[in-house]
DNA sequence: AATGAATGAGAATTCATTCAT
DNA sequence: GATGAATGAATTCTCATTCAT
């Protein structure tokens, strides 16, 4: 069955520091401009995250904005356009929250905790930015697809670092890093999006322990 | 943060294999106004299945049916109507799938391999089935939990019965389920639907052994 | 230096007897369908003969045609292609004014004659069709090509059966047609179009003297 | 019926050779402004031959002319502005090409085959401005008929002084000199625009040979 | 029940023109 | 004068839903 979704120019690799940069609408030359594009950028997050892509209009974002409605034009081409650059800069806000978190921790194991624990508050703090990446998957293909591969890529590394340290076992591999990375996402949603109350201190321990041990019961 | 989306009623349970039963469509009354309607929810999985909600028009779908555009109302109130009717619809079709395998299997262990498995196999002949169930997570938010409540709420029930058997550890719980639906979830979505050549059997066999045993090392 | 203006696609030649019918739009299957499309290509033809292709818009079209904006859509793709189904139509309108005209004319000489005055009446009858044909070469420059290729050609082949017949000079051909035709359409503009007093059969009287003994003066 | 269409103001005659003159955008004064509306009237006669007036868009004319948006409106009011200045330029541009031509032919007949041979060589070379001309009549009315009752005045004086002096017909008059004019634009059409590889030579020997001598046999 | 035409609210998009720098 | 961002009216087109037959 094929799949005709819209999928979007892949504008390359995207500028390091200001993520909103280079490769996403055309850039302002001027610093009135700067500020209209993120007052687009942050309507268009705050719209989408609330409503969803279809429900969004692009006059309710400029309307939040704070601009005309031609405005948007100036800076992006189309609704699908200013949803990927979201969809890029939110899949780089998360890999900025959760990294630092990871690396700091003293072993693989430590590591994957961390990770999920981190990436629990975060859908917690920014269930927009939760809601905008999995709907690309229905909007802009590929880069649902770039987000979770380049995500899944960073972790299969952790393990194959984690495995050649000897702290965990010698074949981690991709299937593992697909396995908890849909781990993670399930939990996030779970807990972290639809349980406000949730624990997620202990959700975190819980399944890094099962991450850790398994199912199997111990003698 | 809000959640307005829209949700579509939630008509009850409806009765499970009836097809003429609450959740899909107005009852016909005749045989031939029970044709039109299966013809419908035909046409509709397949259009959803390639174009996804939004793209597919109620057109498209008469068009395939083979029926008057006019005819569709006859049978459901809205677009939302009948997409909800077909989550229900899909969401039944992969658990009769699913269900009888892991039941015939020895212990929870296995019984969670086989469901990993039969899982697997059903993504990659069903595509469009996999996809519609996603995509009510922004059409019909209200079906979209209902089927993975429903179908981690019958992994958990697996599991506490596994452990009162003494197969696996006490206290799994449901957020170990939480955690193996999206293991199962992540792993049929990146090899059931993307990778058209991947082994099936390895990924299973991998993933259950993460799930029995865990990351750590072993002596 | 190119000319890549709208074209349309040219449907074949159109069927004989009603002008409106196939080729044209969606075809209609009801009775009541075939009224809303005749109301729809005449205000459209008002719309277009007073205010021009560009300052004519769909809803003024179907506001003087009392339908609903939407229905508009039911017959025809865009603006171009109900622009391009009215050129045809005007210019068999034209033609099937013209045509039997001229075929009454005993002699070549006087056919021409002939076929100038109906023309200059044609034209101050209906303003608007000679204006919708005209701009025809700026909307839609296929069916403007064919208008007059189709024409030029009818009048060619009367010059070649003139001269078979011994009536005109024998080596009538392709070029005078072409200057006959921009003859009878500048007289048509200047005296059928600016001109509301201007006299008909003077003009045509003395444009028919200039093409049968030409400027040269008589002994 | 009536004839609402944008016309443009007519801002006098304005003088024929220098360029800033009247009708030709608001004066610059400086050497450097000059240049800048030069460039502007050069860019949009491309931009405007080859896309046309509706298509052809300001943005697209600045670009090309390599100035900021903006500039465009210092020397010109809108859009209609500096079509209408391109239309007076390039009937002078023709009528300078044609005149000193015509004015060197011995006799009136010479004169209206050297104007149609010059017309059919500079049409060919310059199809820009056939375009922009011939679309004044949908967009610049005035300027439209100004062009031509200009033209074919010229033509008329023309052929009054053939008369006078004895070469043609005596009863030579304004209805002639439009049939000529119609017949001349059509050729130019036909085998200037549309027929790049016409022996354009034998197309004016054709039309002025039916114009000296008419249709009628030959004894 | 079936048919297919009619409806009209709603959205995206364009671009001439204005304005602040 | 030059620059380029801002403006917003206007237009086309879509399509779920309703209705007359």
């Amino acid at each position: 069955m094929e799949q005709p979704r819209s999928s979007g120019a892949d504008s390359g690799d995207g500028a390091a520091d200001d993520p909103r940069a280079g490769g996403r609408g055309k850039a302002p030359r001027t610093e009135r401009g700067r500020r209209t594009l993120r007052k687009l950028l942050d309507a268009a997050a705050v719209e989408f995250g609330e409503h969803g892509f279809h429900e969004a209009s692009i006059s309710a974002i400029t309307r939040r904005a704070g601009t005309a409605l031609g405005s948007f034009y100036t800076y992006f081409d189309s609704k699908e356009e200013i949803f990927q650059a979201l969809v890029r800069y939110m899949s780089e806000q998360l890999r900025d929250h959760v990294t630092p978190i990871v690396q700091a921790a003293p072993d693989e194991i430590a590591a994957e905790h961390a990770g999920l624990h981190s990436f629990l508050g975060f859908v917690r703090e920014h269930k927009e930015i939760y809601r905008i990446i999995d709907e690309a998957e229905f909007v802009d293909y590929a880069s649902y697809r770039r987000h979770y591969e380049t995500t899944v890529e960073r972790m299969r590394q952790r393990l194959a670092a984690g495995a050649a340290r000897g702290e965990i076992r010698p074949d981690a591999g991709e299937v593992h890093a697909w396995a908890i990375a849909g781990m993670n996402v399930f939990l996030g949603m779970r807990y972290g999006l639809w349980d406000a109350d949730a624990d997620i201190d202990a959700v975190a321990r819980i399944a890094n322990d099962l991450l850790a041990n398994g199912l199997a019961k111990k003698g």
